[in-house]
DNA sequence: TTGTACGCGTTATCAC
DNA sequence: GTGATAACGCGTACAA
C-alpha cells in the first residue's frame, strides 16, 4: 500500500548502468555522453523520479529550511510578515518552519530548541515580550547558526536586523494629533522591555517636545502582554479615563493594543473621535470598517518579512563569515482616515 | 567557523565503544548494561549531543513533517486553523510546512508539488477557489500520501474531512434575521464551486423556506475570489443596492466577505444596522469594534485545525490502510452583537 | 552484553 | 565516458 519512491537506483537498474552515471546525467555533468544523458532523463521522466531532499540534506549537511519564531500567527502584522518570508523562501527553495512563542519566554526557548534540533539552516526571530535574557539565542548564534532578528530585536546579538522606523512612526502619529489641536495625548504601549516600545515612546516624546507639549508620565500606560490579556488594555484605558486631566487623544503602539483599545472604548460607549481621538499602529483592516475610518499607522510587514529572509539567506549561503552587520529600517505609513480626527474647530471640549 | 554537530560517532570514540552500543544506550535498549547506559548518557550530555533528525528521516523514510495548504495565512479564520494545527503537531513532534495558494489553482499545484518533493508525511488542505480539478490531489492520495481535507473539501477523494456545520450556521444566521423582522434578506457568497458555498446557501434557503419567505435569485451574489479582489464585493453590494426591491439585510458567508461588505457599506455611508442589517461569518474581532457590535457567525477554527491534524497523524501512524473515513462536523457559533440588529418595531423602513 | 556490517538516497573521488 | 566505493548519521539484524 505504502508507495515506494523512485530513486536513482531504480533508474540505474532499468537502464543497466550505474547509479553514479545516473546521478551525473541528472546533474547535467559535462563528462556524460549526450546519448546517455537523454536516456537517463527520459527514464527519469517516465518513472516520475523525484530527488529525495532528505538524502540530499544529509549529504550536504543542510536542511534547506529556515525557522521562524514569532509571538503569534493570528495577528495581522505577523501573518503579513510571514507572507513576506514565505514568498522569498519559496522562491529560493527553502522551507519555512513557523513556531509561536505566545509571548512566553519558556515557550520561546522550547521553540528554539525544537527548531535547532530540526537542524534549520537559519533563524528569523522576533522576541517574545517576556524575553529579557537572550543567552539561549546567543548560544545558537555562537555555534554558527545564522540569525536575523526583526521587529522586536536586541542589540546584544551581533547580527542583521530589520525593523520599522518606530521612532518616526510614533512621532508622526503624535504630530498628527497635535496638529489637529489635541493637547492631552496619552499612549498605550507594550512592555517597556521591548525594543519597539522604547523606540515608539521616544518618538512620541520627541513630538510632544518639538511642539512644546509637556510629557506627562500618567498618560503613558504599559501592557506587559501587549493585549494578549485583554484585561490589561481595559485597565489601561480605564485608568486614563479616571485621571483628573482626562486625555483627549490616545496613541496605541501595536496591532493588538489598537484593537483592544477600540474594543474597550466601544464597550464603554465612548465614541471615537467625538469623545476621544485614537491613532494606532495597525496592520489589520479594522480602520476601514469604522465610520469614519480610523487613522492608523501601517507597518511595512510584508517588506519586513522579505528583507529579513533575504538577509538570512544571504547569511546562510555566504561562504565566509560576515563581519559587517546591517540594520535595515523600513518606513511605516500613516494612513489618514477621512475626518477620523475632527478639525480643531469641531473638537469637543471635555 | 561552521560548527560541527556531535554525532554518536563522537560519543563512541570518546568512550572507546562502538556506535551501535551508543545508539542502543541512547534508545534505552534493554540489552545494554546499566553502567554503559549511564556512561553514554553522561557523555552525550557533556558533549551536548543532539540526534540528527535528517539522518533519522532518511533511515525511517519519514520526515516527521506535514504539509498545509491554505488559500491565505493572513486571514483570521485560517490563521486560527493553523494555530490549532501547530498545537497538535508540535505536541507530537511534527513539523508544519505551510504554503498558500492565494486562491490560485496553479499555485496550489505548485504547492503540492513542492510539499510532496519535500516528502511530507501527510497533507492538510483546504481547496483554493479556482480548484475544480483535483486529479493532482488524487494522484498523491493514490500514491499513498495521507491527506485530510478541511473547510473547503471535495467528495471526489475518499479521506477524512473536518468541516463546520455550514448549513446549520447559515440557517441560524438567516433565522436570526427573519426573527428580527427582516423580509428581504440577501446573501453574498463565495464561488459557487466551493463546498462551503453550496452548504451555506442551502442553509440560507432552507431558513427562508421554513419561515415562508420566498427565495429570490437576485438576492444572491457570488464573489469568485471571495473578496481577495475587493472590487468583487463592492460590485456585489452595489448591485444589491440598485435592485428595485432593495434588501433590508445581508448575510455574508465568509470572513473576507464580511469585512469587505462592511468596508463597502462604510465607504458609501450606509449605516449598519440602521440602513441595512448585516450578519456574517467572521473569525476576526471586527465585530467587537463596531458600535453597536455586529452579530457574527464564528467558526470553530482552532478546533478544526486540531481535529484535522489529529486525524492526519492517526492516518500517518496507523499501520494498516483505513477503509472507513470520518467526516467530522463542528458547530459554528452565532455571537449576538447587542442590539446590532434592531428589534422589529425599531426597524427603519428604507 | 557488545561489536560488525549494512542500508536509507545521494554525490564526490577515485579508478578504469 | 563510466563504474565502483566511501561518506553523510543513524538504527538494527546478525554475529560474537
Amino acid at each position: 500500500m505504502k508507495f515506494e519512491a523512485v530513486t536513482i537506483k531504480d533508474i540505474a537498474k532499468a537502464l543497466g548502468i550505474s547509479t553514479s552515471t545516473v546521478s551525473r546525467a541528472l546533474r547535467d555533468s559535462y563528462e556524460i555522453s549526450p546519448e546517455t544523458k537523454q536516456l537517463v532523463l527520459d527514464c527519469a521522466e517516465t518513472l516520475n523520479y523525484r530527488p529525495n531532499p532528505i538524502a540530499l540534506s544529509l549529504k550536504e549537511r543542510r536542511s534547506r529550511s529556515i525557522g521562524v519564531v514569532v509571538c503569534e500567527i493570528a495577528n495581522s502584522f505577523f501573518s503579513q510578515v510571514i507572507n513576506g518570508i514565505e514568498s522569498i523562501a519559496y522562491d529560493k527553495g527553502y522551507n519555512v518552519i513557523i513556531s509561536q512563542s505566545h509571548e512566553s519566554y519558556e515557550r520561546e526557548m522550547m521553540d528554539l530548541h525544537y527548531l535547532s534540533s530540526r537542524s534549520v539552516d537559519g533563524l528569523l526571530i522576533s522576541l517574545s515580550t517576556e524575553t529579557n535574557d537572550i543567552s539561549h539565542l546567543q548560544a545558537l548564534h555562537q555555534k554558527g547558526l545564522p540569525i536575523v532578528m526583526f521587529d522586536r530585536i536586541s542589540d546584544e546579538i551581533q547580527t542583521h536586523c530589520v525593523v520599522a522606523d518606530n521612532f518616526k512612526g510614533a512621532y508622526e502619529a503624535t504630530e498628527h494629533l497635535i496638529q489637529r489641536g489635541y493637547k492631552k495625548i496619552a499612549a498605550i504601549a507594550n512592555s517597556e522591555f521591548l525594543s519597539i516600545t522604547t523606540e515608539r515612546l521616544a518618538g512620541y516624546k520627541e513630538a510632544l517636545h518639538t511642539y512644546g507639549h509637556k510629557y506627562n508620565n500618567a498618560y503613558v500606560k504599559h501592557c506587559f502582554y501587549g493585549g494578549m490579556v485583554f484585561s490589561e488594555i481595559e485597565e489601561a484605558v480605564n485608568k486614563l479615563f479616571t485621571l483628573k486631566q482626562r486625555p483627549d487623544a490616545i496613541i496605541t503602539t501595536s496591532d493588538k493594543l489598537t484593537t483592544g483599545c477600540l474594543k474597550t472604548l466601544v464597550r464603554r460607549g465612548i465614541r471615537v473621535p467625538e469623545d476621544i481621538a485614537l491613532v494606532g499602529f495597525s496592520n489589520s483592516d479594522l480602520a476601514e470598517l469604522l465610520n469614519p475610518p480610523l487613522t492608523v499607522l501601517r507597518q511595512p510587514a510584508m517588506e519586513m518579512g522579505r528583507d529579513a529572509t533575504e538577509l538570512l539567506l544571504q547569511l546562510i549561503e555566504s561562504k565566509r563569515p560576515i563581519t559587517q552587520f546591517e540594520k535595515r529600517v523600513l518606513s511605516p505609513e500613516l494612513i489618514l482616515g477621512h475626518s477620523s480626527v475632527p478639525q480643531p474647530d469641531l473638537q469637543l471640549i471635555k
